[in-house]
DNA sequence: CAAGATTATTCCACATCGTGGAAAACTTTC
DNA sequence: GAAAGTTTTCCACGATGTGGAATAATCTTG
């Protein structure tokens, strides 16, 4: 065991495919084997296994093995996204030095708001939460800026499934209220987080679409209450969807109606 | 032992990439240890092995598991690889279109080319190579192409070390013959491949530059004696020069003196 | 803040699986 | 067509991967 605490079997086969990321051209069976210090039928098998799982592939006219497209998949699952952030970063600081308040990108995952990347405010008290940061989604402005796009039975399945989290006493409590939320973020065309989620802080948010119309994310502002007055979050949350619909654009993304 | 042949523990270490690029934002240890039907030990050094090899990474504070940077290199790696191909195939087809026979866009492997792409001729009877095919590189077009812009005493040491191949009559058999075309290549600025690796076929061929200023590839046309009389090389190398010049100038690359 | 619940980490006995050498099959070279 | 080289398959053996249990750490609830 090389490597302590690894399996070692696993290790071979990614310094395997690592060797086949340098290759465009190809590969010989028995050029990595050597060049990976591992006998000819152990490379064969944990190839083998790699091609089985997408991640090699193996021309057969000329006996050359090649990384798969999984490896690519994989890989660009992870760039794309990467690359989806890179692009909503400068729209996150200008909304950022036009609102001096902490701005966030989110997604919605498993019946929560995972905040992928932000922004922070340069004043001295800012709102606090981090990259990787969640709140379910009913008490977060993202959260129900994704929601509102939904069919009106999907919500509600959602709220079936993973309950309301009354966490203040702002938070939404029954399905009535979160019907009128609904409606009105659908009317205004963002959302809010009026405390809802932690005492003295808010947000608005609005929706980022993907080039096939699908809800992509969420762009937020927040800020502590004392900063942000309620009277003041209706402009705010225009400002912020203004700027979700041109990142959208520059994304090539789209709003449906 | 599921699938006939496969290494289990590789099997079940890309199933957990895989689901872990399905979610950018993050999975918890049993949540993915469920989702793969794994116990839960198992699934943690499987985990631990794919972030000692760099291929996931472990957030401690959110305790969660994320996708690593190695399966983005990996991937993008095929990616970029792939687009340099897609980049390139308007060229090509632009090239054959004007010249009627066939293009190849090639690398330099380890003393050999590789041709990683072709638009074939529509011509009835045409040039025979197929993408994945090698030739040694003092007898390839492309390779002579790509290798005349390195330094001699670079070049001298890959004649030393994979010799020369008489494969033709025509064939390059001295280091004599290997400096003279060198000069003769840098002067006109593209290459000849005449009868030297296939009696009855005869190649043009020159170099697109990476963004780094370094030789990135190939280009080349190939054709058949018959219909590409040696008299006609220069014109047409020049064509093949000019178009792996804008190719270049497209892909963001530049040509050093 | 303590208790309870949940999750993550580590340990270890056991048997399953991964290993690599050898044989067989296939391809390339001269 | 023989020799050499490479790939594929087989299989005995023991090394390693497995998962349940124990332990440690963290989170949730009241």
């Amino acid at each position: 065991m090389e490597k302590s605490g690894t399996v070692q079997s696993v290790d071979r086969a990614l310094m395997l495919l690592e060797a086949l990321a340098t290759k465009p051209g190809g590969t010989r069976l028995s050029d990595l084997a050597r060049e990976a210090g591992l006998a000819i039928s152990t490379t064969h098998r944990l190839l083998v296994t790699l091609e089985r799982n997408g991640f090699a592939q193996f021309d057969p006219v000329r006996t050359r093995w090649y990384v798969g497209r999984k490896a690519f998949a994989v890989g660009v699952a992870f760039a794309n996204w990467q690359s989806f952030i890179a692009a909503a970063m400068p729209f996150m600081r200008q909304l950022r030095d036009a609102t001096r308040e902490t701005t966030n990108l989110g997604i919605l995952e498993d019946g929560e708001v995972v905040t992928v990347a932000q922004v922070e405010s340069r004043e001295i008290i800012r709102a606090i939460a981090s990259p990787g940061g969640r709140a379910p989604v009913m008490n977060s402005g993202m959260g129900k800026a994704i929601v509102a796009t939904w069919p009106d039975a999907a919500i509600e399945a959602l709220v079936a499934r993973h309950g309301l989290r009354p966490l203040t006493r702002k938070s939404l409590r029954n399905m009535e209220e979160v019907r009128a939320e609904i409606m009105a973020i659908r009317a205004r065309g963002f959302a809010y987080d009026d405390e809802e989620f932690t005492a003295g802080m808010r947000c608005v948010a609005a929706v980022v679409w993907s080039p096939a119309g699908e809800p992509l994310g969420g762009l937020s502002v927040s800020a502590l209450t004392v900063r942000l007055a309620a009277g003041d979050m209706a402009a705010l949350g225009a400002r912020v969807r203004d700027q979700a619909l041109e990142l959208t654009r520059v994304m090539g993304g789209w709003a449906p109606d």
